[in-house]
DNA sequence: CTGAAAGCGCTTACAG
DNA sequence: CTGAAAGCGCTTACAG
């Protein structure tokens, strides 16, 4: 394996010189350029990015540190994430935490052992206290949600509840005012479904009825129960906003199975979008919940502070949700 | 940061002492290793990993070079990885290719310079050409599916074409004896399903209608244009094995859009088991490919490898189809 | 316009 | 049982 040391010689130059045509960080008399570049093609050199980082103290990598790449949601963050990086050929790092708090810190201070450029941090349970190190190694951090506040660190988020608003508004559009809610009516990152469907409703002057509005699980059992609860009510609701699809899934079988049509009897709208909300029959109608520009746009802001372009304060961006009508409403 | 040299100080011995209580290399006596790892606690000392790597030429990490993140088979083949590395603590970059043979050549040769310590690909189109470089190099490889064969490289592969005889000899007890393909009847990586279909009809006696195998492409698109196709035959198929989830899924919903019943007009089976699979009406009875299994086999082999516990021949194991019946046949 | 040389933080062959 | 020192392959402050 060629190193520079062997491409200096080829060339009749010193290391700094080769380095610096590499680098580009000091003027090189053409000829000399290209005596250089000649002699990087001539041995078929690559310089050895681990040698470096180890000068630099950063590897050209982001580490992405995130629940479970098995959950449907993060593949196409992981891959937006790829995509922005893929021009300034950085590497990513993969890591699941599965949502525990020990392996969120672990991976965090792993990562920065391991002197990576810049983090993407979904992070569901860590305090700043856990990111301490990261924060103190002065390596850029973007995170996903609102969970982490600090001066240095940018955010990229989604406007959940104008998401859900828009959905239950496209439900009273379509002349419903029995509408009811299925997902989490407590504080938590999904609670603002929840506030959007309300401010909908309340907006449109319809009443909030505590009886049509379940906290389910977030699966599709937990959609069936929900829907099968509803169905034994005197007067159910004719439209049903459900805070994400596996719930609305679940629902709309229950439904069926029950011998209703989907939407003429019952309505159902859902949140984020899966694969298989297109495949369901009727088709889901859904809000896309946009992982993927999420992931891209992170990207784009850790790069400008790798790469030093940008160093200002904390900058939020909200990426824009939106609303797919397909069958199911 | 603290580093070696910090810790040996403190500890009043050498850097090497430190780095052989560190890698257990060599003797250290019981009273030295406790200074040492008390100089370790009292500062804080994590080992830089890229000085070490940098010294061994090697980074402790294994890149997983897939086609797209975004392909719901591949982030379980990276959790299943990435579950068989935890225990050692190897880091995973996570290189998209989209199947294209550039790419492929490229992240190997990139990852390479890098200095991983071992990789595991899915090779759509590469050869053993471009992987030269990971082969001097002495880099670790294990590919899945048998396309590159190599003395050094193990590999993990599924029996598809048992899978797709299993999924077919179902429909066969099931009491059909019309019974259509859609897939690829060609020669390419998914050919061995049409394979097992063409056996398991023959060993049961029946015969294979070339006008009820449907080469489609793969998406649900193409799956409702090969059903439509076969319900405007004259006597169509009872049952249908269908090379991948998507294709059963799109050929279903056509059938149930015509007025038919699945399973009781026609029987439907898939393969892959995709979440979706579960999710649909009638649930899709399908083989799953163990995607999971198949990561965390890959892992297991390339450990031995890289911690040099094994280097004899060529190793290829296996991992077993799962049949799972639900409602669509 | 370019070079000589120190240094990033480890590991390990050599020596005793 | 342990240490002194070279070296992995770069980058960059210093110097001219």
């Amino acid at each position: 394996m060629a190193t520079i040391v062997h491409v200096a010689k080829h060339a009749g130059v010193s290391t700094a010189t080769v380095s610096y045509v590499l680098s580009g960080k000091r003027y090189v008399a053409p000829e000399t350029q290209q005596r250089v570049l000649d002699a990087i093609n001539a041995l078929g050199f690559r310089p050895n990015t681990l040698a470096s980082g180890m000068r630099k103290q950063r590897t050209h990598t982001v580490a992405l540190i995130i629940p479970d790449i098995t959950n449907p949601y993060y593949p196409m963050l992981a891959r937006g994430l790829q995509d922005a990086l893929l021009a300034e050929k950085y590497h990513v790092f993969l890591c699941n935490t599965d949502a525990q708090r020990d392996l969120e810190r672990e991976w965090v201070n792993d990562v920065v052992a391991a002197k990576v450029s810049g983090i993407v941090l979904v992070a569901f349970v860590a305090t700043l206290d856990d990111i301490q190190e990261a924060l103190a190694a002065q390596i850029p951090i973007v995170t996903l949600g609102e969970r982490l506040m600090h001066p240095e660190i940018d955010t990229v988020s989604t406007d959940d509840t104008a998401g859900a608003g828009v959905a239950t508004a496209s439900l009273i559009a379509n002349g419903h005012r029995h509408i009811g809610f299925i997902g989490d009516t407590q504080p938590g990152a999904l609670e603002p479904r929840f506030i959007g469907f309300v401010q909908a409703l309340t907006e449109a002057g319809l009443t909030v009825m505590p009886e049509w509005c379940i906290t389910g699980d977030f699966t599709r059992a937990g959609g069936e129960r929900a829907m099968a609860h509803l169905l034994t009510l005197p007067t159910p609701p004719t439209a049903i906003f459900c805070a994400n699809d596996l719930l609305a899934i679940g629902a709309m079988n229950v439904a069926r199975q029950r011998g209703l049509r989907v939407p003429e009897d019952v309505a159902i709208v859902g949140y984020d979008d899966i694969d298989a909300a297109a495949m369901v029959m009727p088709a889901l109608t859904t809000v896309l919940n946009p992982a993927y520009e999420m992931g891209r746009t992170a990207g784009e802001l850790l790069l400008t502070r790798m790469q030093q372009t940008y160093d200002g304060a904390r900058r939020e961006v909200i990426v824009p949700h939106q609303f797919i009508p397909r069958e199911s409403s």
